[in-house]
DNA sequence: CTTGTCTCTGAAATCGATTTCTGACAGGCT
DNA sequence: AGCCTGTCAGAAATCGATTTCAGAGACAAG
């Protein structure tokens, strides 16, 4: 592999002015061709490695995420990737599988590894980011906000996506309607079950008890168990909002399974449905732009690696109510 | 941030002797304490660039694949993942969307940031691993082989899988059997095809004319456009082979508006149905084992990053054919 | 007492780029 | 002519770790 100084001997200068070359620096016409010359000749690439190293700064940026089987997240990667890799900088993408300690080694290594910036959406509602911060580094958390981190961030409006499903419910003519969020422990998912409940208390005269809201894992199998124990209870509910896409799509497997349709059995869906092949007639479902979460994401950071001062950003992104239909819910 | 020189200075020891201890070479007990506790008080974490740069190797491998929001990607990407994270090392993941020119640039990456190794699932059939074989890195090709370069290799039985979709099909008495496959230039899609073909060939009377293979993109939009053309030809087949997962989608989609049953017309896919909320009651599915694929991978990138040396293996694994329900398709 | 072997340690070289510092030279101005 | 300004180039320092090399000291054997 060839060197600065290879380059350097092949056209006859100093490395400093190979160096200026490659970086655009003023270099007189003459010494210009022979470098980029000899450069070609040698197939020179820069060492990343020597460049970070000197310069405190490499053109990476990390994008941590806890699930990167689920399509939310991906299409959110999507959107950091194109705005980051059109900036210039390489997106490398870390999946914590919700763990803590996952995520810390990668904040870790994000630091140890001089990247430019880091977007995080965080697995725990207290991630490890102040050594980045005290460094300087950019870093934007998304979907979660981390307390505490003053901070930018991009979120959903979450209260305002369980209000939207539980009124399509509601006004679908459903009246005693239950609610399968995420975990308690993480934020998106009770700020949806506080929208679920807001909204009844506003509308219904009798406000739901609080057994009617539980708690799944973010998953299909959560969404599964839960549907499944809602069905059996002595007075069940006549409808459900699904607190995130995988619940919905783990609730919509057990009323199908049973042969309830969404007119027996009504069912809101926050978070768009993830390639379904049937067009699930009569499912509200609660569109949440993750694609351009991501993108708004990118853009703070790379105002941020740009030198961006001043206090923490917070944008709110809506979710907006659609009627499901194959065509829009897949793919996007 | 604390350095290397921090620590040696408040142990009172050379910098030599704190890199031992950290790397867990002889030292006297006394200096090893002395080390342990100073770094702990400067809360020292190693600078990597600078251990890569000087080691020349860094503990960094890349999986580059062509579609992250594909879910056959993503389980793939969690079998690497996990094989490689359990040794120690961190995976980055790198979405080329296809574009080789964004491949050739991971890869450039890939060397030019010393990576220890990549996994790669080529976009075209022409992937430049060639500079990263040169430089003694390791290199293992998944989904899709690499030709004319003598590396690891892990793929399904493409042919095989598209052999027993087809098959299932026919005993399910379809005759006039058509096969949505993905791009020309794709080999996993040429090969499934191929084995379509090879089926009919054997059990048919009259093998079935090329225009029963049409190819489209591997994603939800082709098999959609692929199935509508297919429906509305005059002599329309009475089933068809679904490509990929996605294509799968696509071409359900079409038949679930149409309200054409699986009994009515026919549909088999190759790969699990992601996310899927019905009970694809009639739909036989191949199963492919994409997290397998992903461990395997793994596996052998770390023999080579450990020092294996020999010829390229080839590893071939087989799909399943399973009656799809959603407990089973979901989730994996 | 000398010699050889071992273990442990620190000084200094090294990885490959960037960047500062310094000097050489050309040209413009008084 | 003398001075100043500006442009360009190279030598050397620098980033922060690892690793080679050589030396110091302990100890055993002859």
């Amino acid at each position: 592999m060839a060197t600065i100084y290879d380059v350097a001997a092949l056209a006859g200068v100093s490395p400093a002015t190979v160096s200026r070359v490659l970086n655009g620096r003023p270099v007189s016409p003459a010494n210009e061709r022979l470098v980029i010359d000899a450069a070609q000749t040698l197939n020179y690439t820069p060492n990343r490695v020597a460049r970070t190293l000197r310069r405190q700064l490499s053109e990476v940026v990390a994008l941590v995420i806890p699930d990167i089987e689920n399509p939310f997240f991906t299409s959110l990667a999507r959107g950091v990737a194109d705005t980051a890799q059109q900036a210039g900088y390489s997106v490398v993408l870390c999946n914590t599988d919700g763990d803590v300690a996952k995520e810390e080694s990668f904040l870790d290594i994000a630091l140890s590894e001089n990247m430019a910036g880091v977007v995080v959406a965080p697995a725990a509602s207290s991630s490890v980011v102040q050594p980045l911060l005290e460094r300087g580094r950019a870093v934007v958390a998304v979907d979660r906000p981390i307390p505490g981190a003053d901070i930018d961030s991009v979120v959903i409006d979450n209260v305002g996506a369980g209000r939207l499903a539980t009124r399509a419910l509601w006004e679908a003519g459903f009246r005693d309607i239950a609610c399968i969020t995420g975990p308690a422990g993480i934020v998106t998912a009770v700020d949806r079950g506080r929208g679920w409940e807001q909204l009844l208390e506003e509308l219904s005269p009798a406000p739901p008890g609080p057994h009617r809201l539980v708690h799944a894992d973010f998953r299909v199998g959560g969404g599964r168990a839960r549907m499944t124990e809602l069905l059996e209870l002595e007075n069940r509910p006549d409808a459900v909002v699904a607190g995130n896409n995988l619940v919905g799509v783990g609730a919509l497997q057990v009323l199908n399974e049973r042969g309830l349709t969404p007119a027996e059995f009504g069912i809101a869906v926050i978070g768009d449905l993830p390639f379904s092949a049937h067009p699930e007639d009569g499912v509200p479902v609660v569109h949440l732009p993750t694609r351009t979460m991501g993108t708004t994401a990118g853009a703070l950071l790379l105002e941020r690696i740009d030198g961006h001062q001043g206090p923490g950003r917070r944008i709110v992104i809506p979710g907006e109510l659609l009627a499901a239909s194959p065509g829009r819910a897949a793919g996007r």
